[in-house]
DNA sequence: CACTCCTCTCTTGGATCCAATCGTAAGCAT
DNA sequence: ATGCTTACGATTGGATCCAAGAGAGGAGTG
């Protein structure tokens, strides 16, 4: 549709991580909403944009539904899943549990450098996203990166790749450009995540692995409600058929 | 190679499961053994064997990869994947959280009828593994679902759907005929693994969540230090090339 | 005798071809 | 006019074809 994307350009490297560059890439384009959630997903569509067949379009496809982020249904194509509003809430209430162990590994592993890069991250999120408040033409995905970047520090400080990977999955199961913007338009919400992010640090800092664990289970589900609360008011409107 | 098992026969159902079929065969295969670690799966043999073309045997193969269970090398196949020690006790300790977890939300809802029904699951699987130890004829993978049939019925009380995915995903991970065979093979193992599944539902049924989640994660710890074990004594011997 | 390079083969990877299926809509009958 | 049937278009699914990469083995040379 837009252009030829060439996905060969990208990393041609080593033989035939193409299907996973493809699938990456398709990732990439619904989590940031390029492709909206309802979505069809057309396997001629996707093979001539990006100048490839349908053969390793199809194996991506089959990734991403294992990923659980799009449908495919026997004869009608594949759609980008749309997450019902308990989905969100069960899920993010695993992630929780995740990241408050993360978190509470991270306690007796954390450097100090460690906490002056979450300090940093954590404030340049809250920067990056009330300049996007306030000119909504900047709009970059950096505060989306920025918010993930504290939590994925989080999770790489703790050493366990299984438990990094196990809340990854959960991550993409949900196209998250959405909780981004909750960030960006609320500045009640963009406050409030910030003081939530300190009170994890200086528990970490403090050294504290049961509050530690405790103030990062209470964000994660809090972000978790507020995710399943906006999929509650638009879920029925969004997908384009 | 051992002969045509002709996929279309089980589920010829709803149009396209042949490949989550497909795939779903294939990782039973690996689950019992009878693919074993480390060995390469031939994408055209796969093809005779289940008296299909390639072309659904890639995507299932690529669905299994995704699912962590097998690794897909450039242009040299796949092979099971020869899981490091390290990693399972890393996911061993994800999948403990997990469970414990499962095992809080069990507390405030299961029922007597559930607190008889798992009481009776691991009789049956004492039983069972007690079995097949005196007669190793009949090594049916009965005890393996037996044993899985405890943790899986607490999880599904739990109530969240996202929490027995999770769970399973780290468990499909590895090829667990082995983790059945200790219970078989050591007395020992048999008998303290049966009383701390007792301890658990004694917990579960005096209604103690603290200490459900906190015997359910130490027993899942344990399992997955022996399962960690195992793999250790073996990992160099077993795959075949 | 060892080392290098070449070729040959085996397997995977991508493209293409044809069959199967679903949705739609036109046509027919009541 | 409405309901049912049927034919067509679009899309996916499976099979097949050809190209490309990797490994093994042998020949040739230092």
């Amino acid at each position: 549709m837009t252009q030829t994307t060439d996905a060969l350009t990208s990393s041609n490297k080593s033989g035939s991580a193409l299907v996973d560059d493809l699938a990456s890439q398709i990732r990439d384009r619904i989590m940031t909403g390029e492709i909206p959630i309802g979505a069809q997903l057309r396997q001629a569509e996707l093979a001539s944009n990006f100048g490839v067949s349908r053969t390793p379009i199809r194996e991506a496809l089959r990734q991403l539904q294992t990923g659980g982020l799009i449908e495919v249904l026997p004869h009608r194509g594949a759609v980008v899943r749309v997450p019902a509003p308990w989905e969100v809430r069960e899920s993010y209430e695993v992630r929780a549990e995740l990241e408050a162990l993360a978190a509470a590994r991270a306690v007796s592993r954390i450097t100090r450098a460690q906490i002056d890069d979450l300090r940093g991250a954590n404030k340049e999120m809250f920067d990056t996203s009330a300049a996007a408040a306030q000119d909504p033409a900047s709009d970059t995905p950096a505060h989306q990166q920025n918010n993930d970047l504290f939590h994925t520090l989080i999770s790489s400080i703790s050493g366990n790749a299984r438990l990094t990977k196990t809340i990854d999955d959960i991550n993409t199961t949900f196209p998250r450009n959405v909780s981004a913007q909750l960030v960006v338009t609320d500045a009640r919400h963009r406050e409030e995540n910030f003081q939530e992010h300190e009170r994890i640090i200086d528990a970490l800092a403090a050294g504290d692995t049961a509050q530690a664990a405790k103030e990062m289970r209470e964000h994660v589900i809090k972000a978790g409600e507020q995710l399943a609360h906006w999929y509650e008011q638009r879920s029925s409107t969004v997908f384009h058929g």
